[in-house]
RNA sequence: UCCGGUAUAGCUCAGUUGGUUAGAGCAACGGACUGUUAAUCCGUGUGUCCCUGGUUCGAGUCCAGGUACCGGAGCCA
Protein backbone atom coordinates (compact mmCIF):
# COMPACT_ATOMS: atom_id res chain seq x y z
CA UNK A 1 0.00 0.00 0.00
CA UNK A 2 1.12 3.73 -0.79
CA UNK A 3 1.52 4.64 2.88
CA UNK A 4 1.94 9.01 2.70
CA UNK A 5 1.92 11.63 4.83
CA UNK A 6 -0.19 14.82 5.12
CA UNK A 7 2.75 17.01 3.96
CA UNK A 8 3.08 15.39 1.05
CA UNK A 9 -0.16 14.74 -0.15
CA UNK A 10 -0.57 17.21 -2.77
CA UNK A 11 1.50 14.55 -4.71
CA UNK A 12 -0.84 11.89 -4.80
CA UNK A 13 -3.87 13.51 -6.30
CA UNK A 14 -6.10 11.14 -8.03
CA UNK A 15 -4.54 8.08 -6.07
CA UNK A 16 -5.15 5.51 -3.45
CA UNK A 17 -3.28 6.48 -0.21
CA UNK A 18 -3.18 4.52 2.69
CA UNK A 19 -2.72 7.19 6.12
CA UNK A 20 -1.90 6.24 9.27
CA UNK A 21 -3.02 8.14 12.37
CA UNK A 22 -5.52 9.85 14.92
CA UNK A 23 -8.96 11.15 14.68
CA UNK A 24 -8.53 14.80 15.59
CA UNK A 25 -12.38 15.55 14.96
CA UNK A 26 -15.13 13.42 13.68
CA UNK A 27 -18.17 14.64 12.40
CA UNK A 28 -21.12 12.99 11.49
CA UNK A 29 -24.31 13.62 9.32
CA UNK A 30 -26.67 10.24 8.63
CA UNK A 31 -24.80 8.38 5.71
CA UNK A 32 -21.36 10.76 5.71
CA UNK A 33 -19.22 11.86 7.93
CA UNK A 34 -15.91 14.39 8.05
CA UNK A 35 -13.26 13.26 9.80
CA UNK A 36 -9.97 15.36 10.16
CA UNK A 37 -7.41 13.38 10.35
CA UNK A 38 -3.78 13.65 11.87
CA UNK A 39 -0.57 12.08 11.18
CA UNK A 40 2.02 14.20 13.26
CA UNK A 41 2.78 15.95 9.82
CA UNK A 42 -0.51 17.87 9.75
CA UNK A 43 -4.27 17.80 9.00
CA UNK A 44 -6.02 16.45 6.50
CA UNK A 45 -10.32 16.05 6.23
CA UNK A 46 -11.47 12.20 5.40
CA UNK A 47 -14.87 11.60 3.96
CA UNK A 48 -16.65 8.58 5.15
CA UNK A 49 -19.67 7.71 3.37
CA UNK A 50 -21.34 4.89 3.70
CA UNK A 51 -21.77 4.51 -0.01
CA UNK A 52 -18.03 4.38 -0.24
CA UNK A 53 -16.94 2.40 2.67
CA UNK A 54 -19.96 -0.12 3.25
CA UNK A 55 -22.70 -0.68 5.42
CA UNK A 56 -20.27 -2.74 8.15
CA UNK A 57 -17.14 -0.62 8.27
CA UNK A 58 -19.46 2.71 8.15
CA UNK A 59 -21.42 1.33 11.73
CA UNK A 60 -17.93 0.60 13.23
CA UNK A 61 -17.05 3.64 12.53
CA UNK A 62 -19.67 5.47 14.20
CA UNK A 63 -17.97 4.52 17.55
CA UNK A 64 -15.11 6.19 16.67
CA UNK A 65 -14.28 8.83 19.62
CA UNK A 66 -11.66 11.80 19.27
CA UNK A 67 -7.85 10.56 19.58
CA UNK A 68 -8.91 7.23 18.27
CA UNK A 69 -6.45 5.82 16.31
CA UNK A 70 -7.11 4.79 12.66
CA UNK A 71 -5.76 3.80 9.18
CA UNK A 72 -7.34 4.95 6.53
CA UNK A 73 -7.14 3.83 3.03
CA UNK A 74 -9.15 5.89 -0.05
CA UNK A 75 -8.43 8.07 -2.62
CA UNK A 76 -7.08 11.78 -3.06
CA UNK A 77 -9.13 14.52 -4.22
CA UNK A 78 -8.68 18.37 -4.89
CA UNK A 79 -11.67 19.86 -2.79
CA UNK A 80 -11.93 23.88 -2.42
CA UNK A 81 -13.79 22.74 0.61
CA UNK A 82 -11.95 21.32 2.60
CA UNK A 83 -8.68 22.24 5.20
CA UNK A 84 -5.78 22.79 2.70
CA UNK A 85 -7.39 22.57 -0.66
CA UNK A 86 -7.00 18.38 -0.39
CA UNK A 87 -9.00 15.37 1.15
CA UNK A 88 -9.49 11.48 1.05
CA UNK A 89 -12.69 9.79 0.11
CA UNK A 90 -12.22 7.01 1.87
CA UNK A 91 -12.93 3.88 1.14
CA UNK A 92 -11.62 1.60 4.10
CA UNK A 93 -11.33 2.38 7.62
CA UNK A 94 -9.75 0.01 10.18
CA UNK A 95 -10.06 0.72 13.84
CA UNK A 96 -7.11 0.30 15.42
CA UNK A 97 -7.50 2.06 19.14
CA UNK A 98 -10.51 3.25 20.27
CA UNK A 99 -9.52 6.71 22.75
CA UNK A 100 -12.31 6.77 25.16
CA UNK A 101 -12.92 10.23 26.96
CA UNK A 102 -10.31 12.33 25.70
CA UNK A 103 -9.90 14.79 28.28
CA UNK A 104 -8.89 18.24 25.76
CA UNK A 105 -11.85 18.36 23.90
CA UNK A 106 -12.93 20.97 21.44
CA UNK A 107 -13.46 24.12 23.88
CA UNK A 108 -11.83 26.32 26.41
CA UNK A 109 -9.09 24.85 29.02
CA UNK A 110 -7.40 26.66 31.87
CA UNK A 111 -4.11 26.62 31.32
CA UNK A 112 -3.00 24.36 34.66
CA UNK A 113 -5.41 21.87 33.30
CA UNK A 114 -3.63 21.49 30.09
CA UNK A 115 -0.33 21.55 31.56
CA UNK A 116 -1.27 18.69 33.50
CA UNK A 117 -2.58 16.97 29.84
CA UNK A 118 0.89 18.26 28.71
CA UNK A 119 1.48 14.58 27.38
CA UNK A 120 -1.75 14.77 24.89
CA UNK A 121 -1.75 18.85 24.85
CA UNK A 122 0.95 18.39 22.37
CA UNK A 123 -1.26 16.80 20.44
CA UNK A 124 -3.07 20.15 19.43
CA UNK A 125 -2.70 22.28 16.69
CA UNK A 126 -0.86 25.81 18.40
CA UNK A 127 1.34 23.22 20.68
CA UNK A 128 2.32 21.21 17.57
CA UNK A 129 3.31 24.14 15.68
CA UNK A 130 5.46 25.69 18.72
CA UNK A 131 7.22 22.52 19.08
CA UNK A 132 8.27 23.01 15.26
CA UNK A 133 9.44 26.40 15.39
CA UNK A 134 11.31 25.20 18.37
CA UNK A 135 12.52 22.11 16.51
CA UNK A 136 13.55 25.02 13.51
CA UNK A 137 15.31 27.28 15.96
CA UNK A 138 17.52 24.66 17.05
CA UNK A 139 18.55 23.71 13.19
CA UNK A 140 19.29 26.90 12.41
CA UNK A 141 21.95 27.29 15.92
CA UNK A 142 23.32 24.72 14.87
CA UNK A 143 23.37 24.98 11.26
CA UNK A 144 24.79 28.67 11.68
CA UNK A 145 27.62 27.57 14.08
CA UNK A 146 28.65 24.62 12.08
CA UNK A 147 28.71 26.29 8.93
CA UNK A 148 31.25 28.64 10.09
CA UNK A 149 33.96 26.05 12.11
CA UNK A 150 32.43 26.41 15.47
CA UNK A 151 33.07 22.59 17.15
CA UNK A 152 29.99 21.33 19.27
CA UNK A 153 32.15 20.07 22.64
CA UNK A 154 29.28 18.81 25.18
CA UNK A 155 29.84 20.77 28.69
CA UNK A 156 29.34 18.11 31.80
CA UNK A 157 25.86 18.67 33.57
CA UNK A 158 26.73 17.45 37.01
CA UNK A 159 29.34 20.04 38.42
CA UNK A 160 31.27 20.20 41.63
CA UNK A 161 30.82 24.05 42.47
CA UNK A 162 28.56 27.03 41.45
CA UNK A 163 30.14 28.82 38.46
CA UNK A 164 29.24 31.57 38.05
CA UNK A 165 28.45 31.90 42.13
CA UNK A 166 25.25 34.13 42.19
CA UNK A 167 22.85 31.55 40.90
CA UNK A 168 20.63 29.03 43.01
CA UNK A 169 21.56 25.38 42.12
CA UNK A 170 19.77 22.45 42.27
CA UNK A 171 21.89 19.82 44.92
CA UNK A 172 22.45 16.65 44.16
CA UNK A 173 23.66 13.67 46.10
CA UNK A 174 26.90 12.21 44.02
CA UNK A 175 27.96 9.30 45.86
CA UNK A 176 28.61 11.03 49.30
CA UNK A 177 29.50 14.06 47.41
CA UNK A 178 27.26 16.94 47.24
CA UNK A 179 27.07 17.86 43.01
CA UNK A 180 25.05 20.54 41.60
CA UNK A 181 23.51 20.71 37.99
CA UNK A 182 25.04 22.69 35.67
CA UNK A 183 23.26 26.33 35.58
CA UNK A 184 25.70 26.87 32.15
CA UNK A 185 28.85 25.08 30.55
CA UNK A 186 30.49 28.47 30.04
CA UNK A 187 33.65 27.96 32.34
CA UNK A 188 34.24 24.18 30.29
CA UNK A 189 33.47 26.37 27.03
CA UNK A 190 36.75 28.64 27.49
CA UNK A 191 38.34 25.14 28.02
CA UNK A 192 37.56 24.02 24.76
CA UNK A 193 37.84 27.39 22.71
CA UNK A 194 41.44 27.13 23.65
CA UNK A 195 41.75 23.65 22.37
CA UNK A 196 39.20 23.66 19.71
CA UNK A 197 39.68 27.76 18.34
CA UNK A 198 35.49 27.65 17.77
CA UNK A 199 33.62 26.24 20.42
CA UNK A 200 30.06 25.73 21.17
CA UNK A 201 27.87 23.90 23.48
CA UNK A 202 24.18 23.10 23.50
CA UNK A 203 22.21 21.89 26.03
CA UNK A 204 20.22 21.89 29.34
CA UNK A 205 20.97 24.62 32.46
CA UNK A 206 19.52 24.16 35.68
CA UNK A 207 18.53 26.58 37.91
CA UNK A 208 16.49 26.64 41.27
CA UNK A 209 15.70 30.11 41.69
CA UNK A 210 12.36 30.61 42.81
CA UNK A 211 11.27 32.95 40.01
CA UNK A 212 7.76 33.05 39.19
CA UNK A 213 7.34 34.63 35.80
CA UNK A 214 6.43 34.33 32.29
CA UNK A 215 9.71 34.37 31.58
CA UNK A 216 11.65 31.62 33.57
CA UNK A 217 11.90 27.96 33.94
CA UNK A 218 14.16 25.99 36.17
CA UNK A 219 15.26 23.53 33.19
CA UNK A 220 15.98 25.34 29.41
CA UNK A 221 18.05 24.75 26.88
CA UNK A 222 21.23 27.56 26.52
CA UNK A 223 23.49 27.54 23.43
CA UNK A 224 27.04 28.87 24.46
CA UNK A 225 30.12 29.76 22.32
CA UNK A 226 33.18 30.55 23.00
CA UNK A 227 35.48 31.85 20.47
CA UNK A 228 39.57 31.90 21.09
CA UNK A 229 40.87 35.28 19.81
CA UNK A 230 37.62 37.73 19.59
CA UNK A 231 36.92 40.77 21.37
CA UNK A 232 34.04 42.04 22.82
CA UNK A 233 33.17 43.85 19.17
CA UNK A 234 33.69 40.58 17.04
CA UNK A 235 31.28 39.02 20.25
CA UNK A 236 28.76 41.04 19.83
CA UNK A 237 28.49 40.40 16.09
CA UNK A 238 28.34 36.44 16.20
CA UNK A 239 25.28 37.30 18.45
CA UNK A 240 23.67 39.43 16.07
CA UNK A 241 24.48 37.49 12.87
CA UNK A 242 22.97 34.07 14.97
CA UNK A 243 19.93 35.89 15.85
CA UNK A 244 19.43 37.31 12.25
CA UNK A 245 20.14 33.87 10.70
CA UNK A 246 17.53 32.25 13.06
CA UNK A 247 14.94 35.42 12.57
CA UNK A 248 15.33 34.02 8.54
CA UNK A 249 15.44 30.62 8.63
CA UNK A 250 12.59 30.65 10.67
CA UNK A 251 10.57 33.07 8.05
CA UNK A 252 11.65 30.68 5.45
CA UNK A 253 10.80 27.49 6.85
CA UNK A 254 7.82 28.46 9.42
CA UNK A 255 5.63 30.92 7.79
CA UNK A 256 2.68 28.12 8.09
CA UNK A 257 3.25 27.22 12.05
CA UNK A 258 3.44 31.18 12.94
CA UNK A 259 0.23 31.57 11.00
CA UNK A 260 -1.26 29.04 13.07
CA UNK A 261 0.06 30.79 16.24
CA UNK A 262 -1.14 33.96 14.84
CA UNK A 263 1.79 35.19 14.68
CA UNK A 264 2.35 38.86 13.18
CA UNK A 265 4.84 38.03 10.49
CA UNK A 266 5.39 41.66 9.84
CA UNK A 267 6.65 42.37 12.90
CA UNK A 268 9.60 39.66 12.22
CA UNK A 269 9.98 41.17 8.97
CA UNK A 270 11.73 44.11 10.27
CA UNK A 271 14.08 42.63 12.54
CA UNK A 272 17.45 43.71 10.57
CA UNK A 273 20.93 44.04 11.12
CA UNK A 274 22.55 45.95 12.58
CA UNK A 275 20.86 46.04 15.81
CA UNK A 276 20.87 49.12 17.46
CA UNK A 277 23.72 49.47 20.05
CA UNK A 278 23.45 51.11 24.16
CA UNK A 279 25.77 51.43 26.84
CA UNK A 280 24.67 50.75 29.77
CA UNK A 281 24.91 54.42 30.49
CA UNK A 282 23.07 55.58 27.84
CA UNK A 283 20.55 53.28 29.23
CA UNK A 284 20.58 54.89 32.58
CA UNK A 285 20.25 58.39 30.69
CA UNK A 286 17.19 57.46 28.83
CA UNK A 287 15.35 56.05 31.58
CA UNK A 288 16.09 58.71 34.27
CA UNK A 289 15.04 60.50 31.17
CA UNK A 290 11.70 58.92 31.15
CA UNK A 291 10.77 58.93 34.71
CA UNK A 292 12.36 55.73 35.99
CA UNK A 293 14.14 55.95 39.85
CA UNK A 294 17.55 54.37 38.54
CA UNK A 295 21.05 55.43 39.48
CA UNK A 296 24.01 54.92 37.67
CA UNK A 297 25.54 51.27 39.53
CA UNK A 298 21.48 49.83 39.62
CA UNK A 299 21.17 46.52 38.00
CA UNK A 300 17.81 46.99 35.54
CA UNK A 301 14.87 45.01 36.40
CA UNK A 302 12.57 43.92 33.61
CA UNK A 303 10.56 47.02 33.80
CA UNK A 304 13.29 48.62 32.55
CA UNK A 305 14.67 46.39 30.35
CA UNK A 306 11.05 46.42 28.71
CA UNK A 307 11.07 50.19 27.98
CA UNK A 308 14.69 49.82 26.76
CA UNK A 309 13.24 47.54 23.84
CA UNK A 310 10.54 48.84 23.00
CA UNK A 311 12.09 51.88 21.56
CA UNK A 312 13.49 49.62 18.38
CA UNK A 313 11.72 47.34 15.63
CA UNK A 314 14.91 45.32 16.01
CA UNK A 315 16.74 43.49 19.42
CA UNK A 316 19.04 45.82 21.13
CA UNK A 317 22.50 45.21 22.08
CA UNK A 318 23.60 46.98 25.35
CA UNK A 319 27.01 46.86 26.78
CA UNK A 320 29.80 47.82 29.33
CA UNK A 321 27.67 47.21 32.48
CA UNK A 322 28.91 48.12 36.03
CA UNK A 323 31.36 44.91 36.91
CA UNK A 324 30.08 44.86 40.32
CA UNK A 325 26.86 43.94 39.09
CA UNK A 326 28.06 41.14 36.37
CA UNK A 327 30.05 37.65 37.56
CA UNK A 328 33.11 37.73 38.00
CA UNK A 329 34.93 36.39 34.75
CA UNK A 330 34.34 39.40 32.28
CA UNK A 331 36.95 41.59 31.68
CA UNK A 332 37.23 44.91 33.24
CA UNK A 333 37.37 47.54 30.05
CA UNK A 334 40.98 49.33 29.59
CA UNK A 335 39.11 52.51 29.15
CA UNK A 336 37.20 52.63 32.00
CA UNK A 337 37.66 50.28 34.94
CA UNK A 338 34.45 50.36 36.35
CA UNK A 339 32.55 48.59 33.54
CA UNK A 340 33.14 45.19 31.99
CA UNK A 341 33.21 44.57 28.45
CA UNK A 342 29.74 42.82 28.59
CA UNK A 343 26.71 42.66 26.62
CA UNK A 344 23.15 41.75 26.71
CA UNK A 345 20.92 41.63 24.01
CA UNK A 346 17.06 42.37 24.47
CA UNK A 347 14.24 41.11 22.34
CA UNK A 348 11.72 43.71 21.18
CA UNK A 349 7.86 43.09 22.27
CA UNK A 350 8.83 42.80 26.08
CA UNK A 351 10.61 39.62 25.86
CA UNK A 352 13.43 40.43 27.85
CA UNK A 353 17.10 39.50 27.99
CA UNK A 354 18.11 36.25 25.22
CA UNK A 355 21.40 36.81 25.06
CA UNK A 356 24.45 37.75 27.54
CA UNK A 357 27.68 37.67 27.05
CA UNK A 358 31.50 39.19 27.12
CA UNK A 359 34.88 39.37 26.57
CA UNK A 360 36.34 36.99 29.27
CA UNK A 361 38.65 38.38 31.42
CA UNK A 362 43.17 36.71 30.85
CA UNK A 363 44.54 38.36 33.76
CA UNK A 364 44.80 35.62 36.50
CA UNK A 365 45.86 38.52 39.52
CA UNK A 366 42.35 40.41 38.41
CA UNK A 367 40.38 36.79 38.21
CA UNK A 368 42.12 35.47 41.88
CA UNK A 369 40.96 39.03 42.94
CA UNK A 370 37.09 38.58 41.55
CA UNK A 371 36.99 35.15 43.06
CA UNK A 372 37.82 36.50 46.43
CA UNK A 373 35.58 39.22 46.37
CA UNK A 374 32.53 37.12 45.12
CA UNK A 375 33.15 34.93 48.07
CA UNK A 376 34.31 31.99 45.87
CA UNK A 377 36.48 29.06 46.42
CA UNK A 378 39.94 29.59 44.90
CA UNK A 379 40.70 25.26 44.48
CA UNK A 380 37.07 25.30 42.73
CA UNK A 381 38.17 27.41 39.98
CA UNK A 382 41.91 26.35 39.56
CA UNK A 383 41.59 24.08 36.54
CA UNK A 384 39.84 27.44 34.99
CA UNK A 385 42.69 29.47 36.32
CA UNK A 386 45.11 27.14 34.20
CA UNK A 387 43.96 28.43 31.08
CA UNK A 388 45.28 31.84 32.06
CA UNK A 389 48.14 29.94 32.78
CA UNK A 390 48.94 27.99 29.77
CA UNK A 391 48.72 29.97 27.08
CA UNK A 392 46.32 32.51 27.85
CA UNK A 393 44.37 34.72 24.86
CA UNK A 394 41.65 37.08 24.46
CA UNK A 395 38.43 35.55 24.14
CA UNK A 396 35.05 36.13 24.04
CA UNK A 397 31.42 34.23 24.32
CA UNK A 398 27.83 34.66 25.17
CA UNK A 399 24.99 32.34 25.94
CA UNK A 400 21.57 32.80 24.08
CA UNK A 401 18.44 30.91 26.31
CA UNK A 402 17.05 28.95 23.30
CA UNK A 403 13.01 28.74 24.95
CA UNK A 404 13.19 32.34 25.27
CA UNK A 405 13.56 32.85 21.66
CA UNK A 406 11.20 30.59 20.38
CA UNK A 407 8.47 32.76 23.10
CA UNK A 408 9.30 36.35 21.27
CA UNK A 409 9.73 34.16 17.44
CA UNK A 410 6.37 32.86 18.09
CA UNK A 411 4.73 35.65 20.02
CA UNK A 412 3.98 33.26 22.97
CA UNK A 413 3.02 35.20 26.42
CA UNK A 414 4.46 32.52 28.28
CA UNK A 415 7.68 30.53 27.75
CA UNK A 416 6.00 27.50 29.92
CA UNK A 417 4.35 26.36 26.15
CA UNK A 418 7.99 27.08 24.14
CA UNK A 419 9.45 23.42 25.52
CA UNK A 420 7.61 19.82 25.34
CA UNK A 421 7.61 19.36 29.32
CA UNK A 422 8.27 22.06 30.70
CA UNK A 423 9.93 22.29 34.39
CA UNK A 424 8.63 25.52 36.48
CA UNK A 425 9.27 26.16 40.65
CA UNK A 426 5.70 24.99 40.41
CA UNK A 427 5.66 22.06 37.99
CA UNK A 428 7.62 19.07 37.76
CA UNK A 429 4.75 16.89 36.12
CA UNK A 430 4.16 15.24 33.96
C1' U B 1 10.46 35.06 49.39
C1' C B 2 7.08 39.58 48.94
C1' C B 3 2.38 41.99 46.90
C1' G B 4 -2.43 41.16 44.58
C1' G B 5 -6.18 37.70 42.78
C1' U B 6 -8.78 32.97 42.14
C1' A B 7 -10.72 27.97 43.88
C1' U B 8 -18.49 25.58 42.44
C1' A B 9 -20.20 19.41 37.24
C1' G B 10 -15.22 16.09 32.86
C1' C B 11 -14.05 21.52 30.92
C1' U B 12 -15.12 27.05 31.06
C1' C B 13 -17.90 29.74 34.32
C1' A B 14 -22.63 32.15 36.87
C1' G B 15 -24.58 31.84 41.81
C1' U B 16 -28.25 38.32 44.51
C1' U B 17 -28.52 41.25 51.43
C1' G B 18 -26.33 34.27 54.49
C1' G B 19 -32.28 31.03 53.44
C1' U B 20 -34.66 25.65 52.46
C1' U B 21 -34.27 21.27 46.07
C1' A B 22 -26.76 24.75 43.55
C1' G B 23 -27.28 26.56 37.72
C1' A B 24 -25.73 27.60 32.31
C1' G B 25 -22.80 26.59 28.01
C1' C B 26 -19.61 22.99 26.12
C1' A B 27 -18.02 17.84 26.38
C1' A B 28 -20.07 12.69 27.07
C1' C B 29 -24.13 9.20 25.89
C1' G B 30 -28.83 7.86 22.66
C1' G B 31 -31.48 9.45 18.22
C1' A B 32 -32.35 12.43 13.16
C1' C B 33 -29.68 14.33 8.95
C1' U B 34 -24.86 12.99 2.18
C1' G B 35 -20.82 18.71 2.29
C1' U B 36 -19.53 19.63 7.65
C1' U B 37 -15.54 23.50 9.31
C1' A B 38 -15.92 24.47 17.52
C1' A B 39 -22.32 21.84 12.22
C1' U B 40 -27.58 21.86 13.58
C1' C B 41 -32.03 19.74 15.98
C1' C B 42 -34.43 16.34 19.88
C1' G B 43 -33.54 13.52 24.41
C1' U B 44 -30.40 11.82 28.97
C1' G B 45 -26.89 12.40 33.29
C1' U B 46 -23.50 15.03 36.20
C1' G B 47 -21.37 17.84 42.36
C1' U B 48 -16.08 16.24 48.76
C1' C B 49 -19.17 24.03 46.26
C1' C B 50 -10.31 23.20 47.65
C1' C B 51 -9.19 21.53 53.08
C1' U B 52 -9.65 22.39 58.49
C1' G B 53 -11.88 25.09 62.15
C1' G B 54 -15.14 29.19 63.68
C1' U B 55 -19.63 32.66 63.71
C1' U B 56 -24.98 31.59 62.90
C1' C B 57 -31.44 28.76 63.81
C1' G B 58 -29.14 28.22 58.88
C1' A B 59 -22.68 28.95 55.21
C1' G B 60 -21.15 27.80 48.17
C1' U B 61 -21.80 32.89 50.32
C1' C B 62 -19.11 35.73 56.42
C1' C B 63 -14.28 35.09 59.56
C1' A B 64 -9.31 32.61 60.68
C1' G B 65 -5.55 29.25 59.24
C1' G B 66 -3.75 26.00 55.46
C1' U B 67 -3.19 24.16 50.32
C1' A B 68 -3.15 24.72 45.05
C1' C B 69 -3.18 27.77 40.93
C1' C B 70 -2.92 32.66 38.27
C1' G B 71 -0.66 37.68 37.62
C1' G B 72 3.31 40.86 39.15
C1' A B 73 8.14 41.94 41.83
C1' G B 74 13.09 40.36 42.95
C1' C B 75 16.73 36.96 40.47
C1' C B 76 18.09 35.69 35.64
C1' A B 77 18.67 33.10 29.68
Amino acid sequence: MNKVFIKNIKEHVDKEVTLKGWVYSFRRSGKIGFLTFRDGFGLLQCIVAKNDIGEENFESVKKLTQESSVVIEGKVVENERALGGYEVIASKVEIIHISKDYPITPKEHGTDFLMNHRHLWLRSKKQHAILKVRHQIIKAIRDFFDSNDFTLVDSPIFTPNAAEGTSTLFETDYFGKTAYLAQTGQLYGEASAMAFGRHYNFGPCFRAEKSKTRRHLTEFWMVEPEIAYCDIEEDIQWAEDLLVYIVNHVMSTCKDHLMTLGRDIEVLKKIKAPFPRLSYSDCVDILKKDGFDVEWGDDFGSPEETHIAEKFDSPVIVHRFPSKIKAFYMKRDPENDKVVLGMDILAPEGYGEIVGGSERETDIEILLDRIKEEGLSQEDYDWFLDLRRFGSVPHSGFGMGLERVVAWLCGLTHIRQTTPFARTMGRLNP
